[in-house]
DNA sequence: CGATGCCCCTGAGAGC
DNA sequence: TGCTCTCAGGGGCATC
């Protein structure tokens, strides 16, 4: 589900609810997600008090008090729901299928936030926040696209020789941190490059114009409060609408944006859907 | 090392 | 209504 401009969303959304706030009670109730969530882990956050929350790549990072830091990655359908805590009872909120509501903190604020993953492709864990850069997790990944040190002369030298197609190459986390599927396609699109085009063929105008259109569709689609295609929501339970926005995303056979007479088509790399327009793309 | 395919898991939607 | 099949915002791992 979630890229980075949908967990940004949902950053924001959680930031006013956890920042400076204390974990007064944690619910687990199952002992894994995609992988087991580490030992005592209910312990380690009750009484802990959330410093910041911040997001890399496509985790969510929230520095405590106690030393360790909690790390959540949202999989494909992982969601945080925030809601009230009432004495007695509850009321779900949309997207709140309690079948699938694994994790529940509660704040010193009233707030009470479920951790909702229905596919459980999603994780959390607590690492030592000095040793959080060193992680296997955060180790490898390479630059945030938004950020200054993704630019077109180091996209160049990290795709340099490269035979892979470049479309397989920006869903590696290692090369740039926080695309997905949806907005490699958009960012392709939009920088008329053909997403089989092998990665370290691109010139230096087309790396500009990528890296260009990588940060315009992040910047655009975290404007827009994400993409909602099944069940991304929004911490508050708002839906994305980025997805109103998709110009080849899940358009298949649909006409490209004149004057472009070019039909949309999808192909599948690395096992995954690649839309784009054969006319504009090159 | 690179490329490919399978796998984790559940649900939605299409087609019969 | 119900069954079967395909597909899904991610990414780890085995295999060749």
């Amino acid at each position: 589900m979630p890229e980075l401009p949908e967990v940004e969303t949902v950053r924001r959304g959680l930031q006013p609810h956890l920042e400076g706030a204390k974990l007064t009670r944690v619910v687990q109730n199952r002992p894994d997600l995609r992988f087991p969530l580490p030992d005592d882990f209910v312990h380690r956050l009750e009484g802990a008090t959330i410093r910041r929350l911040d997001r890399r790549a496509k985790y969510l990072v929230a520095e405590l008090d106690t030393g360790e830091t909690l790390v959540a990655h949202l999989g494909m359908t992982g969601r945080f729901l925030v809601g009230e805590r009432k004495p007695g009872q509850f009321h779900h909120q949309a997207g709140d299928d309690p079948k699938h509501t694994h994790i529940v903190f509660e704040t010193d604020r009233g707030a009470r936030i479920a951790f909702n993953d229905a596919r459980r492709f999603g994780y959390m864990d607590l690492i030592r926040t000095d040793a959080l850069s060193e992680h296997p997790y955060f180790k490898g990944l390479g630059p945030e696209p938004l950020g200054e040190d993704f630019n077109a002369k180091a996209l160049g030298a990290a795709l340099k020789g490269k035979k892979q197609n470049i479309k397989v190459t920006l869903l590696d986390q290692r090369i740039v941190a926080g695309l997905g599927n949806i907005y490699v396609s958009e960012a392709l699109f939009r920088a008329r490059i053909h997403p089989e085009r092998p990665a370290g063929s691109l010139k230096p105008a087309e790396l500009k114009r990528l890296v260009e259109a990588v940060k315009a569709v992040l910047a655009d689609a975290i404007e827009a409060g994400g993409s909602t295609l099944r069940d991304f929501r929004a911490a508050d339970g708002e839906l994305g609408y980025f997805q109103h926005r998709f110009r080849v995303y899940g358009r298949e056979g649909e006409p490209c944006p004149p004057p472009c007479k070019g039909e949309i088509r999808r192909i599948v790399q690395g096992g995954r859907s690649t839309f784009f327009c054969p006319d504009c793309q090159h």
